[in-house]
DNA sequence: TATTGTTATACTCTATAACTATA
DNA sequence: TATAGTTATAGAGTATAACAATA
C-alpha cells in the first residue's frame, strides 16, 4: 500500500494530464472532435458492436455515446444497422470513409507523440501504457459502486477550526 | 524511439483516463468542482502566487484561471491581495477556510485512491507518478509551439518535411 | 416490467476576443 | 505599446431524466 503523500501526488498528476489531452485534441481533423475520434478508434479496434458495448468501452453514459455516434454517423464514417437478433439494438460499423478518417487520426496522433516523446525509450512508453491500463482497471466499473466517503469531518480535525 | 503501435495505444489510454478523472470528480465536496480543487491544491503546495503563475501551473488560459479563482474566492477559500510591486497583479492566498477545504479534499481523494489502488505497491504508484510527470514535461509548454502536422495527405504532399 | 437507445436540459471546463487598468 | 487580469461568448464533454420501441 502506498502512502498518503503519493496518493495526493497521483491525484495532482491525474488532474494535470488534462493539458496533454488538450494538446492532443488540437491536432484532430476538422469535424472530428475527441469524442468522435474515440468512437472511430474503438470501432476500428474491436470491430462492429452495439451501442451499449461502445458505451461500456468509452466508459461514459449511453446518452453521451448516442450523441458521439450521431455526429460520426452524420458524416458518413459509420453506419447503424438494425440488429436482427434484437430490434431495439443497432449494430455500428465503420464505413470505408470512416476507415480513412481513422487512418488520418492515427497518422496525426502518432506523429505528434513521436515528436513529443522523441527521447522516450520503447520500454518507457510501454511501462506508462501498462500502468495506465492497470489504473483504469483498478477503477474499473466503479461507476455503480459509489464508494464510502470518509466520515464528513466538518469540525475538529488535525487543524484548528476557524472559529466563526 | 517507440513504435507506432505503442503511440496509438498510448493515445487510447490518454483518451480513456478521463473515466478515472470523472470518478475522482464525483467525490468532490459540494460547491467545489475540479477546477476549484486544482486551485486550492496548487496554492497549498506552492504558496501565495499571482494569477499568471497559477495559470501556468494549471496549464490553462488565464481567462479560465480567472473564473476558477472567482469561484473559489466567492466561497471565502482564498483572498486576492493587491500586489504592491505591480498594481495590475493580484496575489492569491489561501484563507483558513480554504485550508480546511483543502484538507477535506485531501482526505477524500486519498481515501478513494487508497480504496481503488489497494493492491498497488508503493513502488508502482511512484513509477506511475514519475512517468506521468515526465509525460507532462515532454509536452511541456507546447501551447505556443503549434507543432507541424503531418503533411495533409489529402492530395499529394505539397509541402514536406519541415527541415529545421 | 425491464432494457436499448434517443432526446432535452443543465452543468463544467476550455479558448478566443474584447475590454480595463496599469506598466 | 505591452502586460495582468476580467468578462462575454461559444464549443465540447458529460450526466440525469423523460421518452419511445421492443423484449
Amino acid at each position: 500500500m502506498a502512502e498518503q503523500a503519493q496518493f495526493e501526488e497521483l491525484a495532482r498528476q491525474l488532474s494535470a494530464v488534462g493539458a496533454v489531452k488538450r494538446d492532443m485534441g488540437r491536432i484532430l481533423p476538422p469535424d472530428c472532435p475527441a469524442g468522435s475520434a474515440a468512437v472511430l478508434t474503438l470501432l476500428g479496434r474491436h470491430g462492429d458492436m452495439r451501442m451499449s458495448k461502445l458505451a461500456e468501452l468509452l466508459a461514459v453514459d449511453m446518452s453521451v455515446t448516442s450523441r458521439h455516434v450521431g455526429h460520426v454517423a452524420a458524416r458518413g464514417w459509420i453506419e447503424r444497422h438494425p440488429d436482427p437478433a434484437d430490434k431495439r439494438s443497432r449494430i455500428l460499423r465503420l464505413t470505408p470513409e470512416g476507415l480513412e478518417q481513422l487512418d488520418e487520426l492515427s497518422r496525426r496522433t502518432t506523429h505528434l507523440l513521436a515528436e513529443r516523446l522523441a527521447d522516450w525509450t520503447d520500454e518507457e512508453v510501454g511501462q506508462l501504457i501498462r500502468l495506465m491500463t492497470r489504473l483504469r482497471a483498478s477503477f474499473g466499473d466503479c461507476r455503480s459502486a459509489p464508494l464510502r466517503l470518509p466520515a464528513p469531518v466538518v469540525e475538529e480535525t488535525t487543524r484548528t477550526p476557524a472559529s466563526t
